[in-house]
RNA sequence: CGGGGAGUGGCUCAGUUUGGAUUAGAGCGCAGCGUUCGGGACGCUGAGGUCAUGGGUUCAAGUCCCAUCUCCCCGACCA
């Protein structure tokens, strides 16, 4: 991508609406736009992000064995009163009427429609069991949208949900999306902890959440002030650090996860039942697994900046190199950038050019802003020995290599 | 929904207290020209505004009054 074609805008100042440090980065570096409170729509700079994201939950959701569907966001409101969890989400259920008076909500969350779908099609202890999941658009009518996305009325959610014929079928699973959770943030550059939950109107015995320490959290967890090692509320009775006896201090964070063991209550309710070997009649037992793919932008973007903008972990990184001529009025060097960009483009790296005739300065101000992990300056000491000029957004080291080492160059970047 | 704050070019804001001659301004950004060009240069020129909206008071309203809408923060709520 040529930055000139890109739809890529970079701010100084971002609008005064915004708070927090990621929801400020994230309008100075034209990854969101509000249409209005808590319904964003997505730019191309940010949606490059969301598809890395996307990219990594659909690698370890079905390494775990789950399947990709795609349920309707559109519901009709019986399946909601079967459950009684029409009067449960009451005003956060955005609901209205079709032409043909049909009442009709757009789905929150997925549990009904699911387990109503696959009791169509589940009848033996031979179809267990089975994990599905989709990559969907909820829609929450939150009474106080805020922070940017991090909470909105109108956002990307994985939502996973499995059938197994009894607990033990269920626990096991439950230890493999527990794994593949910690896979994915992990993937995602995020330091982050899972404590025992309240399972709240999802339902079901117990349930854990994954929590990302960052300043606009809304819940609170205990950091230790020596060794920084991260604890629930819960666990954090003694206040003191179990490893290094430091006193933990409180500090805010983000839910990116949930995981619930749901047993039969939905499976009740849809009469989602199984012949087991012996020909005998059992209720499914369920689980789901959410992630909150809009916030895990913001959670990231908390953990990985500096003064200077954003810091992308590699795997999530809307680029991985951004090449920036010093002057592109200069013919010898914006020759070179562009043959070092088609270069990076045949090895199937994702780069972008910055061939904005722009002063050097402000070109190194946006690409320090935008965070991409590689910096390859080409001015005149490329010119002079052919030696591509790579600097760690990370770190920032600058260090020289030959082009053609460009791959491991990146394989190896923090 | 309770409490607080704010709406003036794309962005940040001044002007509102005490209504009038400021012809609605500045900086940034944007367009053009020129000098610059390895960490947010500079000069000149230019475009861009229903002062959130609707009523009202007045000879006169960005400024005063009433209503409404929108946005942000705190609280309550929250998978």
């Amino acid at each position: 991508m040529y930055w000139s074609k890109s739809f890529i805008y970079t701010a100084k100042k971002a609008p005064a609406e915004a708070e927090s440090i990621s929801h400020k980065l994230m309008l100075r570096t034209s990854m969101i736009k509000m249409l209005i409170s808590g319904v964003y729509s997505y730019l191309p700079f940010g949606l490059r992000v969301l598809d890395n994201i996307n990219k990594i939950i659909r690698e370890e959701m079905n390494a775990s064995g789950a399947q990709e569907l795609l349920l309707p966001a559109l519901q009709p409101i019986e399946i909601w009163q079967k459950t009684k969890r029409d009067e449960q989400l009451g005003e956060v259920m955005i609901r209205f009427q079709d032409r043909r008076g049909r009442k009709l909500c757009l789905g929150p969350t997925h549990e009904e429609v699911i387990t109503e779908l696959v009791s169509r099609y589940v009848q033996s202890y031979r179809d267990l069991p089975v994990i599905l999941y989709q990559i969907q658009t909820k829609f929450r009518d939150e009474l106080r949208p805020r922070f940017g996305i991090v909470r909105s009325c109108e956002f990307f959610m994985k939502d996973a949900y499995s059938f197994d014929k009894d607990i033990e079928g269920l626990n096991k699973i439950y230890d493999r999306m527990y794994e593949a959770y910690e896979n994915i943030f992990r993937r995602c550059g995020l330091n982050f902890l899972s404590i025992k939950a309240d399972p709240g109107v999802i339902g079901g015995d117990i349930s854990h959440e994954f929590l990302v320490p960052a300043e606009s959290g809304e819940d609170v967890v205990y950091k230790c002030s020596g060794c920084g090692h991260f604890q629930g509320e819960q666990e954090a009775e003694t206040k003191l650090c179990p490893h290094c006896k430091k006193n933990m201090i409180k500090v805010n964070a983000l839910e990116v996860g949930h995981v619930f063991k749901l047993g039969t209550k939905y499976s009740d309710v849809f009469n989602l039942k199984y012949l087991d070997e012996s020909g005998k009649e059992n209720p499914v037992i369920m689980g789901c697994y959410g992630i909150g793919i809009s916030r895990l932008i913001p959670a990231i973007i908390e953990q990985n900046n500096d003064k200077d903008g954003i810091i992308w972990p590699k795997e999530v990184a809307p680029y991985d190199v951004l090449v920036l001529p010093v002057n592109i009025t200069d013919k010898d060097i914006f020759d070179s950038s562009k043959k070092v960009y088609e270069v990076l483009k045949k090895k199937k790296i994702k780069a972008i050019l910055d061939d904005r005739d722009l002063r050097a300065g402000i070109k190194f101000k946006d690409a320090d802003l935008l965070g991409i992990p590689l910096i390859v300056t080409i001015g005149a000491k490329f010119l002079k020995d052919k030696k591509l000029e790579i600097k760690s957004r990370r770190t920032k080291e600058v260090k020289f290599f030959d082009i053609d080492q460009i791959d491991k160059v990146i394989r190896d970047a923090k």
